[in-house]
DNA sequence: CAGATGACTCCCA
DNA sequence: CTGGGAGCCATCT
């Protein structure tokens, strides 16, 4: 009984990676703050545990680090971004500004018990974009 | 139950 | 930019 489909937290951070759409990426943190009750590094350990069976269904190389950059050991995940017509800029990161995933809308979340991103803005960049 | 492990993130020098 | 250290959590031995 309770075979891995079951498993608890690590099931939950697979569903909503199984959310992000073709073509967009998500931070570890992100994922972590939509499940709810685990951080960017339960993410990264959840990934990494992902069962085989479900390989094939979870697109695990849209989850990246939140500088954008793939954190993943020796797997073309690069790769499978740019077939799915993700550009990497001149430092070979993903442009999290264009290509970051915004969360589940609020229905979706809210219907799957997860949370909505806060706002998911560049912060990194916006910030210096306030004006006097 | 304690120890080890692992696809993170932030901070400081 | 690089490097080192701390904080954090779930799962397996």
């Amino acid at each position: 009984m309770s075979d891995e489909s079951e498993r608890g937290l690590y099931e939950r951070i697979y569903r909503v990676v199984a959310q992000v759409p073709r073509g967009m990426v998500a931070t570890y943190g992100d994922i972590a703050a939509i499940v709810g009750g685990c951080d960017a590094r339960t993410v990264g350990y959840a990934l990494n545990e992902i069962p085989k069976r479900r390989e094939g269904d979870m697109p695990w190389q849209r989850i990246i680090n939140s500088q954008g950059g793939i954190s993943t050991r020796g797997v073309r995940q690069r790769e499978l971004l740019e077939a799915e017509g993700i550009a990497f800029d001149a430092r070979d990161r993903v442009p999290l500004a264009r290509y970051r995933w915004p969360g589940p809308s609020a229905e979706d979340a809210a219907a799957q018990g997860l949370n909505a991103l806060p706002a998911a803005d560049a912060d990194d960049g916006a910030e210096q974009l306030r004006l006097f």
